[in-house]
DNA sequence: GCATTAATTGGTC
DNA sequence: GACCAATTAATGC
């Protein structure tokens, strides 16, 4: 559980801590970093369940959700090794209204609300980063909203396949992220089978291939040109 | 191999 | 375009 990583020795070049915590003052606060693994389809974020500090992923693949009344789940965002988790939790905040669960096996480094409020007094570049990073998630959460409301289904899987492969890329022509087709919807913003419809035309004409979980993009600009006159700015 | 879960398809509102 | 039901494919144990 807390074979502890030195931050020093990390791979993980963009993660917040790496760039602006390896200074001096900030060192004895690296010591307190916990490590925890988290099983695939493991939740480590419980929406409603007090905050208990900072994540950042060390290895693997998260989603991060909200709850929506009958059920429904809302994907707001995926990440990867480096990212950080929980952001919005801490400070005034007493409860998380995110929840996070493991898309694989992965391994987390925590800091305690404590220790990451002592950091960010002493490391302005720490803060300094951290507001950037508020400031562009505040941008993709807005330009979601927008997408949300005004694309069309298939506009919106598309969209959704494009983050997928932005983010996370592809080899052999697959994408090195598996997302059930539920998933894809909640990310999306609408319901598995409409995503199972989408994906399915999209085999038909070509564009996509598809094993199982397995999905694969063959004509990368074909599917961008479907929603460009949505992308007036970047990601969502 | 069987049992549970996910993907798919068709139909209704 | 969401929700429901039935069938089939995939996956876990």
């Amino acid at each position: 559980m807390n074979a502890s990583i030195d931050c020093k020795s990390c791979h993980n070049e963009q993660c917040l801590i790496k760039k602006n915590c390896l200074t001096e003052e900030a060192i004895p606060y690296l010591e307190q970093k916990l490590m925890v693994k988290a099983k695939k389809n493991q939740p480590f974020i419980l929406e409603g369940a007090p905050v208990h500090g900072l994540y950042f992923i060390y290895k693997g693949k998260v989603k991060v959700a909200k709850t929506g009344i009958n059920g429904k789940e809302q994907i707001v965002r995926l990440c990867q090794d480096g990212e950080i988790i929980g952001h919005r939790g801490f400070g005034v905040g007493q409860f998380y209204h995110i929840s996070a669960v493991a898309i694989e096996d992965i391994m987390l480094c925590n800091f305690s609300n404590e220790v990451i409020n002592n950091m960010l007094q002493k490391v302005p570049q720490l803060s300094y980063n951290m507001m950037l990073f508020y400031a562009e998630e505040l941008n993709r959460s807005e330009n979601k909203v927008r997408k949300i409301a005004q694309m069309t289904v298939r506009e919106k899987v598309i969209d959704a396949i494009l983050y997928m492969n932005r983010k996370f890329g592809q080899t052999n022509n697959l994408l090195n992220i598996q997302l059930s087709r539920k998933e894809i919807a909640d990310f999306a913003g609408t319901t598995d089978e409409q995503v199972i419809r989408v994906i399915s035309s999209l085999k038909k004409e070509g564009i996509l291939i598809a094993q199982g979980k397995r999905l694969g993009i063959v004509k990368l600009d074909k599917l961008k040109n479907e929603i460009k006159e949505h992308n007036f700015f970047l990601d969502s």
